[in-house]
DNA sequence: ATGGTAGAGTGTCTA
């Protein structure tokens, strides 16, 4: 089974290639994020027509998630309990979504970005990653697996040059903490064992060539729970997917399962 | 401190 979570920057204007990626990968589950779409505006069709189901969440043009599943797509649930709003309805803003695909429960998830530190976004994702780790301590027992755009690089290696984020979001002590906080629980990273460093990032921004560089940012991971943790083969970062024009500003996350 | 690019949708907002 392989899964694989990407921060898509558009359904709509990146379903070619969410297509083209569910085929060269052969995938089984996809999270997205960042669809931009409202649930009546997904290109739904071609990916039914592969086999996919789709479970979603988004009503506004900026967040935005989805599961795409060939293995089955049970137990939608939009949100997790005490998800926290952001001057929307709670539905506008779940910014998460979950099913149980081929017997395990998969989250997409879109944390918040923060913007600014003293933003009260800043606030509002310190909270948004405390609602969900106290949910998250739940599903602990089974095979779960958080996978999304975290909006956190939790180490100094995760970030292209660390004395370049000295005021910036990402990187503070309260955001890795917040980051940590799931680890401590026994959640783990089932990609960085396979893949860190420079070689590890999975965002660069798309001013000033920082693909081109490698200048970006390890910010989107996979957490599993031990049981699901213990069934990982390997994992990657399909960077070729960021290259080119029409790209994400993000690269797609995999995972295999035994 | 600012600006650079991209996507939503036509005002700017968000990242």
């Amino acid at each position: 089974m392989r899964l694989a979570t990407w921060n898509v920057n558009s359904l709509r204007s990146r379903i070619d290639r969410v297509e083209r990626l569910l085929e060269r990968h052969d995938l089984d589950v996809l999270a997205l994020q960042e669809t931009k779409a409202r649930e009546d505006q997904l290109p739904l069709m071609g990916l039914q027509a592969m086999g996919y189901e789709v479970a979603y969440s988004g009503t506004n043009q900026w967040n935005g998630v989805a599961i795409l599943s060939r293995v089955g797509l049970e137990d939608v649930e939009v949100g997790f309990p005490g998800t926290p709003g952001w001057g929307e309805p709670v539905e506008t803003e779940s910014r998460a979504v979950g099913a149980t695909c081929g017997g395990v429960r998969v989250w997409s998830l879109y944390v918040p970005n923060g913007r600014k530190v003293d933003d009260p976004h800043y606030f509002y994702k310190l909270d948004w990653l405390a609602r969900l780790r106290e949910a998250a301590r739940d599903w602990l027992g089974g095979q779960t697996c958080l996978m999304g755009d975290w909006n956190i690089a939790p180490q100094d290696e995760d970030v292209f040059d660390i004395t370049r984020f000295a005021t910036s979001t990402h990187v503070t002590p309260r955001e890795r903490a917040a980051f940590q906080a799931f680890l401590d629980d026994g959640y783990v990273d089932v990609v960085r064992p396979h893949v860190s460093g420079p070689d590890g990032f999975t965002y660069w921004d798309y001013y000033r060539q920082r693909f081109e560089r490698n200048r970006g940012m390890t910010i989107d991971f996979v957490l599993a729970s031990p049981t699901l943790a213990a069934r990982v083969t390997h994992a990657s970062v399909d960077r070729e997917e960021r290259a080119g024009t029409g790209a994400s500003d993000h690269a797609p996350v995999l995972v295999d399962l035994d």
